[in-house]
DNA sequence: CGTCAGATTGATATTCATCAAGATCGGTGG
DNA sequence: CCACCGATCTTGATGAATATCAATCTGACG
């Protein structure tokens, strides 16, 4: 099986057991690999993809760009995300997605994933739940922006993150690589740059996390869970009937 | 057909052509009528519910609450919208459906939806599509909170509202009634009481908009939308083979 | 007429953006 | 090896945006 495939199913399989004549649909599917360097846009905005964008590895984003110069990143991406599966069904793309690392990416036709749906009832579903988690994750992004402070924001953004990274084995002890720049952060929390630069400042100065760079280490999950009100049941990490 | 499967139709339309045998299925869904007083609890976060509710009139929102009071509406639903689809495949909801104005429902079984997801594949997509639209409108929230101003926001809000209502036929000429009080609606914007009425306020003198307690009327659409940045581009009103 | 929810206003405190400099660090050419 | 450079991070100062507090106003309704 594919790289692609292998983390795929990774994540699938957290939510719900995937068949082994499931696995082996996805493993047939055709994957046109492409790689991006850090900066460069995937998938641009208005444009009409004819596939899907699988990332394999690195961190990826949606973008909305302002007349003004100013940029908001929607969701964040990590390997195993089927970033733009919704682009089957809503055809044009409403929002760009750029590399915020150097990354790896397969592209499904959509002819083939239409094909799934027409034959593969409860493989489909879990597509289908693929693209609800991911609104679920959005949904709790409108929250933080519009309820949570500076602080809590970002905490609750390193939880997350991790245990969506843990998901798909790219973090164990607490610890995960984060390289991101506190400029792509901004357009993240909604925050300008320097108020950014403070706010993980004073994350570090909890002592909760330790952040050198490109590593965050998590010291005490459970404490930084409560201080940020994170509460994973919209990860939908357990496995359940779907 | 009953009025509750006529407005999903009407809804699901503009996106793609149903066929007669689609509707039909629809038709044959059971449904479990509700009422809701405004204010009230109509899926209580946490829960499981074992059938999604459609929303047939009024205004509905789901809204996730915070331990120190604070409330944060994370979208708002109109007639037509089946509100916590998703929940078929969540399970467990992340937040709850409140109704912000009086409000009709119907409940239909997971059960037949799931049914109608093993055999009609083209009706299955549309359902999806439903949610990943309710993702797209999330994700320009996001864009909202994030890196625009509480006037933007409102007028963008106004501006969507409006093709959303038009789209099930309950606005027309620049009007439509929207029974909500600013309190609700600073939970919608994320800012406080006292800045809302005030961002009410500025959206009033700028005459594109009059917003008589319950009734808005749009006096100038395509200015609104040009200073808020409004693109409908995400509300998918286009039809579309999907 | 009294009451109550909602809308409005003014005053003040806090948060956050913006502007303008430095500091740090890895890489690169001489 | 060293000087330089650009990207990133950091800091301080200032002003604008927003929250908060405390009234007051308005209209619907018993």
């Amino acid at each position: 099986m594919s790289p692609a495939i292998d983390i795929l199913c990774r994540s699938l399989s957290r939510r719900d057991t995937l068949l082994p004549e499931e696995m082996d649909l996805l493993a047939r599917l055709s994957q046109r690999p492409a790689q991006y360097a850090k900066g460069a846009e995937i998938i641009a905005e208005h444009s009409r993809p004819p596939a899907s964008c699988l990332l394999v590895s690195g961190f990826a984003a949606r973008a909305v760009s302002r007349a003004n110069g100013k940029r908001q990143l929607t969701a964040l991406h990590v390997p195993g995300d089927f970033v733009d599966l919704h682009g089957l069904l809503l055809r044009v793309m409403d929002h760009s997605v750029v590399a915020l690392s150097d990354c790896t990416v397969v592209f499904v036709p959509h002819g083939e994933l239409r094909a799934i749906s027409e034959t593969a009832p409860h493989l489909t579903r879990m597509l289908w739940l693929s693209t609800t988690i991911d609104a679920s994750i959005q949904r709790k992004m409108t929250a933080l922006l519009g309820r949570h402070t500076p602080l809590q924001r970002l905490g609750h953004l390193i939880c997350e993150l991790y245990l969506r990274l843990e998901a798909v084995g790219l973090a164990a002890n607490g610890r995960f690589r984060f390289p991101i720049t506190q400029s792509e952060l901004s357009d993240i929390l909604g925050l300008s740059l320097v108020h950014t630069n403070r706010t993980v400042q004073e994350l570090r100065a909890t002592d909760l996390v330790a952040w050198d760079h490109t590593n965050v280490t998590v010291r005490d999950f459970d404490a930084l869970a409560r201080a940020t009100g994170f509460d994973p049941t919209y990860l939908n990490l357990t496995p359940e009937p779907r």
